[in-house]
DNA sequence: GAACGATATGTTATGTTATTACGCTTGCGG
DNA sequence: CCGCAAGCGTAATAACATAACATATCGTTC
């Protein structure tokens, strides 16, 4: 049976080596990271990767993290969403976490209004140290 | 008599070029805009600039855009804000809007305790369209 | 005031991230 | 078959950022 985990079938050849090498990854990869991993399959310009990662990126798949200049698959695959995404980015293993908050959204939707502000895109990230990092460290 | 907009006093060369040059500017800087507009002051290498901007932000005199790899003076210069502030960045007309909201910051306080993760820095950038380019489109 | 450390500076070179420009290929609707 | 849209491959280059090293400036302590 299909369920929402699967990958959608009608990327093409780039598009899905690139999404599979983010989703295989413990964190973010940058463009030049995905490329050197693909370079056994044949990819050789920075541009492939680009191209790919864009689409992936329109289409909800994958993400890009602005304060790292780095992307990651989208954590939950059937989620499509369209709302704010939040990025908890961990200093010290690297992991990424990726929530929504309906609240903050329509904060920030408020404000928004009241200023007479239309919002296309919003990223919220958060850099600190995750749980286990922090135990590790004490 | 001294009130809250003076340019600190104990800024090196260095850094109150900067500072002054992104005060003057309308919208966010690169770094290598901000090093163009200086060459006449001697400047000529991107880690002068880029040295005097990390003690600016360190200092919460300018914050750096993420999403669009450049800078701003920050908004009001007695803020010395510790807290979450957001950006709204007019693709535009390239204004940015700079504004803080307790809610907001208070709510991804809330989402770190129950997640144990220990937020050091957190950015958030709002894209879109200002109220006059609104205005002007239709 | 000499010695020291901390901070800032200047310069060259290099590393990393992202795009432009161009031409070819493939798939698909008319 | 034609034409068009989307994708692909390649080379070159632009844009953003840091490493490494040498000097200089300034306040503190002796």
């Amino acid at each position: 049976m299909a369920h929402s985990h699967d990958i959608p079938t009608d990327l093409t050849r780039n598009q899905e080596l690139v999404l599979g090498t983010l989703t295989a990854s413990m964190g973010p990869l940058s463009a030049y990271d995905i490329l050197d991993k693909l370079r056994g399959d044949g990819l050789r310009a920075p541009l492939q990767v680009y191209r790919a990662l864009d689409k992936l990126v329109d289409r909800g798949l994958a993400h890009r993290l602005e304060s790292l200049n780095a992307f990651v698959a989208c954590a939950d695959m059937h989620c499509h969403r369209k709302g704010l995404i939040a990025f908890a980015i961990c200093e010290g293993c690297g992991k990424v976490d990726e929530f929504a908050d309906e609240v903050i959204e329509e904060r920030l939707g408020t404000w928004a209004r009241n200023d007479g502000f239309k919002v296309e895109r919003t990223t919220m990230e958060i850099r600190g140290r995750c749980a286990d990092c922090l135990k590790k460290a004490a």
